[in-house]
RNA sequence: GGCGGAGUAGCCAAGUGGUAAGGCAAUGGUUUGCAAAACCGUCAUGCGUGGGUUCAAUUCCCACCUCCGCCUCCA
């Protein structure tokens, strides 16, 4: 498949560098609190990515990390009164609860930072030795900007352009003054004693590793100093992909990552999500309001990864409606497959250009839309090109993840009350006595019931 | 100020140098006691504004307007 890079900023062939494995890392969550819908976007597009090249036959390695250690984890577990590790525990339970009901696949590996604090140290004393970076007498470790020439390359600042910008900022910071340069970031972060019982004991006195460090250190234990895509949030590329990459280059010499993946921010209400805004959405924020997650996986799947999306509430009422068009197209396929179910895994038939699609920087909305005119073609079809057509139709939805609602998957338990309000209509109804029948509809209505008749029965769902 | 992205129907959203996918909503018909559901239709002479190149531009070029994101630990 053709996927954007951005480092060359051109769509270039993605193919396994080493081996017939796809080696990729993603920069996993922080975690310290749910993570919201806008976190969930950048990891449901990995596991586009992922998907699409496992049905395109790619065998693939996915590590995705936790970071479950920074101030803001070390700062909310001691105001939660608990230990780093209790705490990172409970959010990263909730990280993986959220993953699965989104239907992400789990990474292949997932490593967490705390458990990898040799390897940081370790690479900060390779760094050390090969004079890219240096301790400071408060104890904590920089990376020396000005050794490494290709710093900016990703981002595409220019080195004058970094430290202007930095200087500005950096008067407020009295930790700051221990760097030779503005620019130089930290490796290591001296203890603080508002850390409390959070630090570890290395060569340069007790303290902490810093962030950007983590993943670098994780990337060389689990994917060498070479391999074929890192991705994660557009926020990232600067400066947190860039100081990756001097710090890998520097310390291991490998290329690093063959292909870069950034995944572009969500919007809600068409700006930022803020918590003061009220528009930080949670999954289970959503779900409170009725919304399943494959609605919410539609929704964040609707729109190009490298623009910036939308979401609304009514792009979810939108998925819904969408979802069950596609469950019922998929349905009617299916009873027109007679019994020869030859399952030609090769082809998609009527849905090769939504295949196309997703192979052509990963353009999910398009292959969504090929999913409706995929069905429409096919409703023609019958017996085995139906069957063919209904194995392509499977393929492509497993490539994006999404699980069709079943027929009766919104179906919940009936009051008593409203069943008999029910019964009551339809006797009313059976002795056609539209008005009472009418009445007890609305009533049904403001209670939140939809009934819709048959021939000789009636249905109740609730409204949506 | 620097870097980057975007302006396509009521909303969301693809796409292309040759005349605009798809979804939601809306709306017409069939059906229904009336609805709902279902099925069959309709729904941008137009793609921010003004120029230019071209046989032809929404798609390329220039200018302008507007919006959004990033600029040290936020996916």
């Amino acid at each position: 498949m053709r996927l954007f890079d951005t480092l060359t900023r051109t769509e270039r062939e993605l193919r396994p560098i080493d081996s017939a494995t796809f080696r990729f890392y993603c920069c996993g969550p922080t975690v310290y609190g749910p993570a919201h819908i806008g976190n969930f976007r950048t990891f449901v597009l990995q596991d586009v990515l992922r998907r699409t090249l496992e049905t395109g036959g790619t065998r693939t390695l996915h590590v995705r990390n936790i970071t479950d250690v920074d101030d803001k984890t070390i700062r909310d577990a001691q105001k939660a009164g608990q230990s780093l590790t209790e705490f990172t525990a409970g959010w990263t339970a909730k990280f993986h609860a959220d993953c699965e009901k989104l239907g992400l696949l789990e990474p292949h590996i997932e490593p967490s930072a705390v458990a990898h604090i040799p390897q940081q140290i370790a690479m900060i004393e390779a760094l050390i030795a090969k004079g890219h970076a240096y301790p400071s007498d408060d104890g904590s470790v920089y990376f020396k900007i000005s050794s490494f020439p290709g710093y900016g390359k990703l981002s595409h600042l220019d080195k004058r352009e970094l430290d202007l910008g930095k200087t500005q900022n950096t008067r407020a910071n009295s930790d700051e003054y221990a760097k030779d340069s503005v620019s130089d970031f930290v490796l290591w972060k001296a203890r603080r004693p508002e850390d409390g019982a959070n630090f570890w004991s290395s060569p340069w006195g007790d303290g902490r590793p810093g962030w950007h460090l983590e993943c670098s250190a994780m990337i060389q234990e689990y994917l060498g100093d070479s391999f074929d895509l890192h991705s994660g949030g557009v926020d990232l590329v600067f400066p947190h992909h860039e100081n990756e990459i001097a710090q890998s280059t520097c310390a291991c010499g490998g290329r690093f990552a063959a292909h870069w993946f950034h995944i572009t921010h969500l919007l809600v209400d068409g700006g930022k999500m803020s918590k003061s805004l009220g528009n930080l959405y949670t999954l289970s924020d959503l779900e409170g309001r009725g919304f399943t997650p494959m609605e919410v996986r539609y929704v964040l799947i609707g729109g190009h990864y490298r623009k910036q999306l939308n979401f609304t509430l009514d792009s979810l009422h939108a998925a819904r409606e969408a979802l069950a068009k596609l469950a019922k197209s998929a349905r009617n396929l299916a009873t027109k497959t007679g019994s020869e179910f030859t399952l030609d895994s090769a082809a998609f038939g009527p849905f090769q250009t939504a295949w196309d699609s997703l192979n052509h920087d990963l353009n999910t909305p398009a292959a969504l839309g090929g999913l409706f005119t995929g069905l429409r073609n096919a409703s023609q079809l019958s017996g085995k090109d139906a069957a063919a057509a209904l194995a392509g139709f499977n393929r492509l939805l497993r490539a994006l993840g999404l699980t069709l609602p079943e027929e009766n998957d919104r179906a919940t338990e009936i009051p008593d009350s409203i069943r008999a309000l029910a019964e009551s209509r339809w006797q009313a109804r059976l002795a056609k006595n539209w008005a009472q029948s009418d009445q007890i509809r609305a009533e049904l209505a403001t209670q939140g019931w939809l009934v819709k008749d048959t021939r000789d029965n009636y249905t109740l769902t609730p409204s949506p």
